[in-house]
DNA sequence: ATGTAAATCGTAATTATTATTATTTAGAAA
DNA sequence: TTTCTAAATAATAATAATTACGATTTACAT
């Protein structure tokens, strides 16, 4: 997902080209490892001291679903970044130190398609944690 | 998970038997589905009134540390249940509905063995969510 | 029975998130 | 370009989940 891309689907979807906007579009696209609220606030208030919790909250929520961003939850907090590019459905494996993540191709819900026939399968979450070479 | 065998790991670690315990215990027993600090609060001060946060919130701290309780994140809170019996390493699927759990036996770790040999692999998280054949 | 560390209670503090209101701004229309 | 209006934002307050703290009580070893 790059800003272009980014910027199409909000324009799609009639939200406005907003500065704050820009602000924290770049730094997901620049910093494309999992971010949490507060990280992101902390880095904009150094280059841009007014922005408030609001902002980045909403935003953040709109980016989430219109799918420019995507939400986990790791060690008891919400984190954020960019939602990649690949259109193929995969997961992820996630740095706990650096945040980074790496695709992972296969999805487990294929070897068990038919196994819950009388089960209303709405969603599923399948991710590996740990280290990534650099951080090893 | 039964609750002698849950009082037999508390007191291999030195835990004391105390009332509070006892009352948690048998609520998640009794209760086999995942419940969020203040289902688990509500629930309890109906019977016990004098229950306080901090009991609480310790208890399935310490819980979830002995394997007595499980831990999972849904709809962005944190949901705990009696940890199963079944020895096998296995995975659930969750009645978002009811909060019931089924047994998975499948793990994907198993097909992606020596997928990642440069990265360390500390942990994973496979959950299936929706509806259970009661709730559908 | 007694002593002591652990556990609990009642409450306050902290932290993440959401809501509110006044003000500003992007983008459309005159 | 100027004006208008709904959307977006700032500043702050409110809410909710969780953790922390000091005083008191309790389990259990001695």
């Amino acid at each position: 997902m790059n800003l272009t891309k980014a910027w199409d689907i909000l324009k799609e979807n009639g939200f406005k080209e907003t500065s704050k906007r820009q602000q924290i579009l770049e730094l997901f696209s620049k910093d494309d490892r999992y971010l949490t609220a507060r990280d992101l606030l902390d880095v904009m208030q150094k280059d841009y001291p007014s922005m408030s919790y609001d902002t980045v909250y909403r935003n953040l929520a709109t980016f989430v679903s219109l799918g420019i961003l995507e939400e986990t939850e790791l060690s008891g907090e919400r984190h954020f970044r960019m939602h990649c590019e690949s259109d193929q459905h995969h997961h992820h494996f996630i740095c706990m130190d650096c945040g980074k993540i790496k695709e992972i191709p296969v999805c487990p819900m294929d070897m068990l398609g038919a196994a819950l026939p009388a089960y209303e399968i709405d969603n599923h979450k399948f991710e590996i944690y740990g280290k990534c070479p650099e951080c090893k």
